[in-house]
DNA sequence: CATGGGAGGTTGTACGTATAACGCCGTCCG
DNA sequence: CGGACGGCGTTATACGTACAACCTCCCATG
């Protein structure tokens, strides 16, 4: 490269090697059997080595009318839940040739910024969690092939959607903490406007419900340890019957609860059971560690971009909610243990 | 929009304003100062919002000769310090009409795989962490615009580097150690050949070295609580005087530590006293509370970026390392206390 | 010897945008 | 009254690629 030049074209390379611009491209693209010699391929693959070669990318999407880009809408990345997404996503992307951009929406329900102008890349389609409120609204009118995240079939615009069998969780965790001998429980849920998290506080009433003399309280956090801290130990100093388990709705917003048991002196699971869901590594990192509900991310990732891929090739999605799995751990026992 | 047919495009949008192509890009490029009458310039703008119209990237990058998308690199997003790096660089990317693309290198050292094909979108620069090591053999030798993360000054080919002043904070954690009366520590280190935990390593033992009749042991360990809790629990085991400090590269080990700690019956920090470096949401949720040195992950991306548009516009980047700071919680304390 | 056809290319064009260069028309000044 | 100039546009072009269409040998075949 000599200095103050730009980057070498394909016809830089057809130059070097003595052919026209459309034989690089043939070679390059792999499309050349029985259409150029082997020889001459060679001495193409040569040019371009040599000179360092690299395709612009913005032509070749102009020229075909794709770009072999996804863009992956999800919340805050504070854990690594949805790190876990890009993940599976990614990889599944890259067994296509597609490569993903993320796009996290600027916290919470921020001024709707526009994820399509800021994340620059021209895009073929679009996986979107439903917790990232603030995107949303901006995407929803666009045309671009969409995949939805843990969202309302109903009310997602016609999206193919993915789930997380998280109603199956919340029973899991009622039925564990019925059984253990637990009454009198205390909702530590998620303060994100968000249907996953509506289904979990539904599923989670009408199964402790089933049984006769239970009762469910309910107090809302944005997920943050520190926020949960607050809202659970309000919760535990209120007057009345006091919990013997929390349920929380989120390993974060445990965590806050871990601490708000330790500021009021209440041992862990023996005056208190915690349970969490997602699996983080907080989970064991914690003492005691955290029962919860383990979450597959990369997994839900996978099938978020297996879906949309279908989508783009016109075939219908797989259907089926992804299985999620009760993890016992020591933060849960009988009640007075 | 018709059914089956395809995105508007700036000449559609002349059509239905009754204008030329040319005076839409005019107009919606904000370039129509003196060259188009505000009537014209309304009418267009209102076509555009009735057929949806959104200029393709594509063909704005091709025309323009640039993407305006930075690449950055990173390891793996398994703890929220990268998310952060990546939420101040994207802050300040968008502040310049930026958007950021990340790439999150595949496990540790895994096949060199290529984030420039992998990463589909066109781009003007990249930011790297010289943790990322699988790929930084595959960027090398590429003539982007580049800014290293906590990298060697030396051995960076030249490009800008960003760096935390990590060596500070080793500092830190040493004197701090030593002024509670500590002679005996072992260094949990992070298993990753990078110049980032060699200098931590060659910090911490130089300072510890300055007082008589200190040792210093190391143990290396990957990033993860169970790694590190295998490790950590090998050395304290280990015959021989042990330990009454561990000085962990990572949060993550730290955690790992704990567990290892918990195990052999050590209590914190009476027994052991333990430190990290990153400042997670980890340290505040496990008990007792980590003393650690807080990394500012937002304004590492930030200076990341800053530098590297300062490279872009031909200016020389700002130098200076970025301030760490020891955050003393419930986790050391004087031996034997 | 004419004809077909395959191997090995080349020429030409379009993708959608931004912008340089060029009108055209009315007005105002010398 | 000529021409310069400003306001309001238009026409033409280039960015780099992928591929359709074409072209030219040369050999085999009837």
């Amino acid at each position: 490269m000599a200095p103050g030049s730009t980057r070498p074209t394909s016809r830089d390379v057809a130059r070097a090697a003595g052919v026209s611009q459309a034989a690089v491209s043939l070679v390059l693209g792999g499309k050349w059997r029985g259409r150029v010699s082997e020889t001459t391929a060679e001495r193409v693959r040569e040019a371009a080595r040599d000179l360092g070669y690299r395709p612009n990318l913005a032509a070749r999407n102009l020229r075909l009318g794709r770009t072999r880009t996804i863009l992956l809408v999800v919340p805050a990345l504070t854990t690594e839940f949805f790190a876990g997404v890009y993940t599976g996503a990614a990889r599944i992307a890259a067994e296509h040739g597609f490569g993903v951009v993320l796009y996290p929406s600027p916290e919470g329900v921020g001024p709707a910024r526009d994820p399509f102008h800021s994340a620059q890349a021209a895009l073929d389609g679009v996986i979107a969690s439903s917790m990232a409120a603030g995107a949303l609204t901006a995407i929803r009118g666009d045309q671009l092939p969409l995949v939805m995240l843990d969202s309302d079939p109903e009310g997602s615009l016609g999206a193919a959607t993915v789930n997380l069998d998280i109603a199956d969780g919340a029973r899991q965790v009622a039925e564990h903490l019925l059984a253990l001998g637990h009454r009198h429980f205390l909702h530590l849920a998620a303060a994100i406007p968000s249907w996953t998290f509506e289904i979990r506080a539904r599923s989670l009433a009408a199964h402790l419900a089933q049984v006769p003399g239970t009762s469910l309280n309910s107090t809302h956090a944005p997920i943050s340890i520190e926020d949960a801290l607050t809202a659970a130990e309000a919760a535990l100093a209120a007057p009345g019957a006091r919990p013997t388990a929390i349920v929380c709705d989120d390993d974060l917003l445990a965590a806050g609860a871990y601490k708000a048991a330790r500021r009021l002196g209440l041992r862990i699971p023996d005056d208190l059971s915690i349970t969490g869901i997602d699996d983080l590594a907080l989970a064991t990192a914690i003492d005691p560690e955290l029962t919860t509900v383990r979450l597959d991310a990369e997994l839900f990732g996978e099938r978020g971009m297996q879906a949309l891929l279908a989508v783009l090739e016109g075939r219908t999605p797989a259907e089926g909610d992804i299985p999620v799995e009760l993890v016992v751990r020591g933060s849960t026992a009988p009640p007075g243990a």
